[in-house]
DNA sequence: GTCGGCATTAACGCATACATTAATGGACGC
DNA sequence: GCGTCCATTAATGTATGCGTTAATGCCGAC
């Protein structure tokens, strides 16, 4: 299981726990799990009963989910899992070969020191880890890159940005884990990073960009190659 | 009032209006027209009487909002309309220099034709009208500016793009009706946006981005300047 | 006089009841 | 036999009630 995007909260919550908040955080993760299959139509009362919960909460669970573009409400039909198109994908990687290297950049701009960016190069070492073995763990290997590109987005200083790279990541990560098994290992792509991380130390800016970028682009490459080449419709 | 952000359906819904869209939109419309003053804290009881309605659409119009930026629910006090400080304002339009200038080079790409521009000339001559007179008209000004960008967003082909756009300007929406009046006559501004989009006509997608960039990052500066040079904290 | 604790109350979070709508199936007529 | 219309039903959209929480104000003690 993924560790959920953007909850690296320490602190403990003193407050009752809220039964919105949990229906929202498991229904999000089994989305994410792919627990309910793209295009399925789920029903309220069903969400509710297997959650323990009254509609109430879900139905504001569901509001959430929709506009983070999980999921879609059909009025008086439920709601249906959102199921990705080839466009889909495009658009996602159109949108993070935008807002990525802006990320990056601001992070170059605000100077971090080495302590600052130890998550991402935690995250560089689990990724070489994770292929290093005879049997490469392509699912330990995703999770790593995952953190890697989720903690550069929120240590850019930017909140709003961060959100908006953590959202379409979240859409983009089933089909992400869909298609680990069909590409070749990646190797380049964790080097990239450590290109990527040195860049910043070095207080380069504009090469970080340039190779964030080229890291992006090269990744929403394979990964609409795949999809073209497997004839995938709907993921 | 500025016409709402997002709605260019020219399809009129058979569907019975939902209440809870009708408090959303309502709801929303009275935030950007600055009716309901930054930072100002309202009660679910207190709008479910004003529009009407139950507290059950009204919360549900309360989540829409809070993820769009607009308002921040406070746990058991209702919610607090989002007041924006510099470093908001400075998230924002670091957003949109990274996303508006994404959004025109995707649109050269698709190679659109006189006919498709329409909306961007007629918001160009508009915004020429009212700063034409004697007595230029400001609000009518920022209504076409407004225009201008909302419609290349939508133009641009990538759905989630736009969308993203489009949130951040309406979060920006009050600050820049409120400067308005402190900014000079906006003449280079309007000169800026004739540029892009001859750039766009001839499908050169480098100068397009380059002069959207720049014309961006200087109504971000200009914007920025005045918040600064005024100490306005929270807008 | 001031501080602390308790009671009162107002508002929320959730559950549930009610109204509305759309779909399904059966029956009737052609 | 097939098509259409109506009734039934299931699920949503909205309203409301109930329990809980937290804030406010009062009272008593120090």
């Amino acid at each position: 299981m993924i560790a959920l995007a953007g909850y690296d909260e320490t602190e403990d919550d003193p407050r009752p726990p809220r039964s919105s908040e949990a229906v929202y955080l498991k229904l999000k993760q089994a989305i994410l799990d792919n627990r309910y299959p793209p295009g399925a139509q789920i029903l309220e009362s069903q969400i509710a009963s297997e959650f323990e919960a009254s509609r109430t909460p879900v139905r504001e669970s569901f509001v959430r989910l929709q506009q983070e573009g999980l999921l879609e409400i059909v009025p008086r039909h439920g709601v249906r899992i959102s199921a990705l198109s080839p466009g889909d994908m495009r658009e996602i990687y159109e949108v993070l070969m935008s807002l990525e290297p802006t990320a990056v950049e601001l992070l170059v701009a605000r100077r971090p020191d080495r302590a600052e960016l130890s998550g991402l190069v935690r995250a560089c070492d689990d990724m070489e880890k994770a292929l290093a073995g005879p049997q490469p763990d392509l699912v330990a290997w995703a999770m790593a890159d995952e953190r890697f590109h989720m903690s550069l987005a929120r240590l850019c200083g930017n909140k709003r940005l961060a959100a908006m790279i953590l959202t379409v990541w979240d859409q983009a990560h089933r089909a992400r884990m869909f298609t680990l098994s069909l590409r070749p290992l990646p190797l380049q792509s964790t080097a990239e990073h450590r290109a990527v991380v040195d860049a910043i130390l070095a207080g380069d800016g504009e090469r970080a960009r340039d190779l964030y970028f080229a890291h992006r682009k090269r990744g929403g490459h394979e990964l609409t190659t795949i999809i073209e080449r497997h004839g995938i419709q709907r993921l």
